[in-house]
This record gives structure tokens, C-alpha cells and sequence, in this order.
DNA sequence: CTGCGTAAC
DNA sequence: GTTACGCAG
């Protein structure tokens, strides 16, 4: 076979692999879009919510989020990372759009531009590859935060991967995610959206029999330490931020394991 | 993976 | 405004 005729090979399954997508993948798009308005949620995608502290809850298909309107964008963005979420797909970035589920006004991308910061997701792209519908919600503006590049695309992205490799390790885990939205803070655009000195991540992992809970504070800039030592309890970002992160939990087991700083039940290898 | 900016239509 | 492409950490 010649290499001219291995190419064309590949390029007509990639055109099939494109065909297949459009027949009938997107069956289920429709599907997920009719029952996105009502009251359908599955799983623990609802039972782990934190509490909000602004009254603003919008659920998506893909994540929920509780939005701060004086800042511009939201104090948390909860969704559940399942092993079977993880894949290669590579679908093309699409545009910010304004979240019209935000009653108060979602930020404007347009607030970002020119800015000097990164339009940095909340719930990573990465994590919604598993359907073209969820993978382009994440580009919503309430499901970003202005982070530093060099942040973004270092010790972020390396917690954003290590959370990936949890997911797959444990069968899954329940993520928090946001901006300490507190202190004296820069903002930028027109609509004053608040740049955050502090991000953080909550993480719970119910479903490899023992309950277990860790939690990252990491200050708004790059490092090359390892990511062991941004390990802090849940208390202290539930102090921090004025949110009550599980308290569906029994109380007993809500206490102890939001009181600890431990990470010896997760693997940093 | 995480993103940006520029050019062309 | 939308699309395509190259570039950087």
C-alpha cells in the first residue's frame, strides 16, 4: 500500500466517524435538550450541591453553578466526573456565549478581551468531552473566572489532569470548583468582573465504599511546587468562602471529614 | 491539555 | 460576526 493510498484510507474513516456523529449521536442532544429545563437530574449530580450564598442555583445539563452577580461570575461549579466521561474526543472550541440561564446577567466574554487573562474554566472543557452538547456548554461565561495564563496552563491544568486521573482511578469523583471571591480584588472590563487571588477545589469521592474528601487552595499564580502542598481541609475553604459544601452528608461524617487535611487516601503517583 | 491573536470572508 | 490557522505554556 502506498503511503498516498493509507492516507486516503484514514481520511474516509474520519469522514464516516463524522457521518455516524451526525446520524446519530445527535438523537441524544435532542433528548438531553428537552429535558434540560425540568426537574430531571440523575445520579449525585444534584446530591452533593453545596450551599449557595448568592440564592442564584442554575443547573445545566452538565454542571450547576451558583453565580455572584456583584463579581461576575460564580462562587461554584459542581458537577460529577465519572470514569465513563473520559475520552479523547477532540471537538473544536466554539465561542463564549453569554449564559441566558443567569436571571441577573451573565458577565460578557467581550469583558475578557484584551484583558490580560485567560477566560479560564471553572468546569474544564476536558472534563465534557464525552458529548458535543456538554463539551460546548462549558463555554459559557458563567463557567468562567479571569485567571493568569501561566496559572491557567501550569499548576491549574496539572490539578485539572490529576483530577482526570482520580476520576478514572476511583470510578469517579464530585467536584467544586471556583474563586475565592473575597478581600480587595482587580477587576476587569466594563462589567467589572472580579479577578480572584485564591482558587480552590473540593473533591468527594463516594463511590469506592469509604467516603473520602480533599481539598486544594491554591494562590492566583503559577508554581512548580507539587500539588500535595495546596492540600487544605474543607473547613478552612468553607471559612474562606462562607459556603457549606456537603451537608447532605450525616453530620458525624460531614465533620470529621471536612476537618481533616489529610491526603493519604489519594494517590499523587 | 490550557489558552491567545490575527487574517480573511 | 464567523471561520481558519498558527503560536505558546
Amino acid at each position: 500500500m502506498t503511503k498516498k493510498s493509507v492516507y486516503s484510507l484514514i481520511a474516509i474513516l474520519i469522514v464516516l466517524g463524522i457521518y455516524g456523529y451526525e446520524h446519530f449521536l445527535k438523537v441524544e442532544e435532542k433528548v438531553e435538550i428537552v429535558a434540560e429545563g425540568e426537574e430531571v437530574k440523575q445520579n449525585t449530580n444534584e446530591y452533593f450541591l453545596p450551599t449557595s450564598t448568592t440564592g442564584q442555583i442554575v443547573h445545566h445539563e452538565g454542571y450547576s453553578l451558583s453565580y455572584s452577580e456583584p463579581h461576575e461570575q460564580a462562587e461554584w461549579v459542581a458537577y460529577e466526573l465519572k470514569k465513563f466521561h473520559l475520552s479523547n474526543t477532540n471537538f473544536k472550541r466554539p465561542y463564549f456565549e453569554v449564559d441566558k440561564a443567569v436571571k441577573t446577567g451573565a458577565a460578557d466574554w467581550r469583558n475578557y478581551k484584551n484583558s490580560g487573562y485567560d477566560r479560564g474554566h471553572l468546569c474544564p472543557a476536558g472534563d465534557r468531552s464525552y458529548s458535543k452538547f456538554v463539551y460546548e456548554e462549558t463555554f459559557l461565561t458563567s463557567n468562567i473566572s479571569p485567571q493568569d495564563h501561566a496559572f491557567n496552563s501550569g499548576i491549574w491544568n496539572t490539578l485539572e489532569q490529576k483530577i482526570r486521573y482520580w476520576a478514572s482511578k476511583y470510578d469517579g469523583v464530585f467536584v467544586v470548583t471556583g474563586g475565592v471571591l473575597k478581600g480587595n480584588m482587580k477587576t476587569i472590563g466594563s462589567e467589572r468582573v472580579a479577578v480572584p487571588n485564591q482558587f480552590y477545589k473540593v473533591l468527594i469521592d463516594n463511590n469506592s465504599g469509604k467516603t473520602k474528601m480533599i481539598a486544594f487552595l491554591m494562590p492566583h499564580e503559577n508554581s512548580n511546587k507539587p500539588l500535595y502542598e495546596f492540600v487544605v481541609s474543607v473547613d478552612s475553604i468553607e471559612k474562606l468562602t462562607g459556603i457549606d459544601f456537603f451537608p447532605q452528608l450525616d453530620d458525624t461524617l460531614e465533620n470529621t471529614l471536612e476537618a481533616s487535611s489529610s491526603y493519604k487516601d489519594w494517590s499523587f503517583n
